[in-house]
DNA sequence: GCGGTTTGGTGACAATATCACTGAAGCCAA
DNA sequence: TTGGCTTCAGTGATATTGTCACCAAACCGC
């Protein structure tokens, strides 16, 4: 499946003159992940800035005890810039990315990636602009971790989960890898809003069954 | 007092040809703050890019219950790009740079930024390393808080503040503002550390009397 | 030395994490 | 459809970390 002008789709590249950016086609190779698969990880860091067409791509980090935390998510639209984070600084770091959803992406070679920067000043915009939201996301991690409620957390997690709906499809197991904690603590955390009325639960489904009451939760300091 | 020529001090501007780093002379502002003082925070951004020529700036993140966590430091040699991050994305974020000892830096106004990022590949790679190396450190303070044991850390972290030397000079608060932890649970591993042997403490002080066992407590998995 | 302020110590309790299990739900092959 | 296997969830005991309330010691300015 052919997937267009890609470059309309991206703040950096759609106000780029016409010729950058039959340049830009030319030079980008479109690469597909199917759910599940893993993107990049510490062991395989593409040489590339990656733009996301289509899907999600979940990053996250492991411990050595075998926990994993959420870090954000690269949505459709944004530029997936760890990766470059880390060809560019040259150092280690233990994230890594997951198609969450079926993903296609455009793959832009470090030396086009350069030129572009170079010569284009929305480019470039687009490109800091991805940095500093990343940034600010990493921020608010930690923020959450350090200082944040488990229940709060959890709270706050579903419902952007549900995603406007009122039903999240995740076992404990995923929703404790979303926030960096046990498997127990959600079960617990859990059987507790369930025993509130503010959930349903089943095997590896969720149900809201009152929302509100979950923001009022979600929203408590 | 003058500062001389402090395009030599940079990476990024030291391989510069002589005309733009004579511009760069031009276009920058030096400024000082003193130990202590506020650099940056929330409400207070300042619209620039900060080259740091001498002392060390401390970037921290207070939460609402008046916890604190240290995120990094910025060096001699390093810029702050924190601010340029919040400029860039114009998001609110609730980071603040501390000057830890008097600071001489330089400020180069977004329009100079501009400009050089555009022109100079020297200048771009530096600002982009620099945006990498906070990113990395970002991970590396979300492993810690979300999977680390906090006298591990702690261990780490006072033989960071020692430097080489074997004394540190901090308040069981400021060691807990370092981690993000609480003055009580500081207390209470420093008084566990002490009756080990690892370490003596007075008011203020404290003096690392087995590095090596300090050592081993800061690499344990 | 005196009174106030900062710093550190401590017990009780709450929240979260870890460990070692148990049982329940779904899956699949015979 | 049953029986076994695997994944998922529930639970008690215990360890670690965070919170609260309070006290005592060290330091500071006078």
């Amino acid at each position: 499946m052919a997937i267009g002008d890609w470059t309309e789709r991206f703040q950096g590249t759609a106000a780029l003159p016409r010729s950058v950016r039959n340049r830009l086609l030319d030079n980008a190779r479109i690469v597909r992940f199917s759910a599940g698969k893993t993107v990049f990880n510490p062991d395989n860091i593409p040489d590339s800035l990656m733009f996301l067409v289509n899907g999600t791509i979940r990053v996250s980090q492991s411990s050595e005890g075998g926990r994993d935390i959420v870090l954000y998510r690269v949505e459709a639209g944004d530029s997936c810039v760890l990766t470059t984070a880390c060809m560019l600084a040259e150092e280690a770091y233990n994230a890594e990315g997951t198609a969450e959803t079926d993903v296609v992406a455009v793959i832009l070679p470090r030396p086009a990636f350069d030129r572009l920067v170079a010569e284009e000043a929305a480019f470039r915009n687009f490109v800091f602009n991805a940095y500093s939201r990343r940034l600010i996301d990493l921020l608010r991690v930690v923020d959450d971790v350090a200082f944040g409620r488990i229940d709060v957390r959890l709270a706050e997690r579903l419902i952007a989960l549900a995603g406007g709906n009122n039903d999240i499809s995740a076992t404990h197991q995923q929703l404790a890898s979303e926030l960096g904690t046990a498997r127990e603590v959600i079960s617990r955390v859990l059987q507790d809003f369930s025993k509130r009325g503010l959930i349903q639960q089943t095997r590896g489904q969720i149900t809201m069954t009152n929302a509100m009451g979950l923001r009022a939760i979600a929203e408590s300091t």
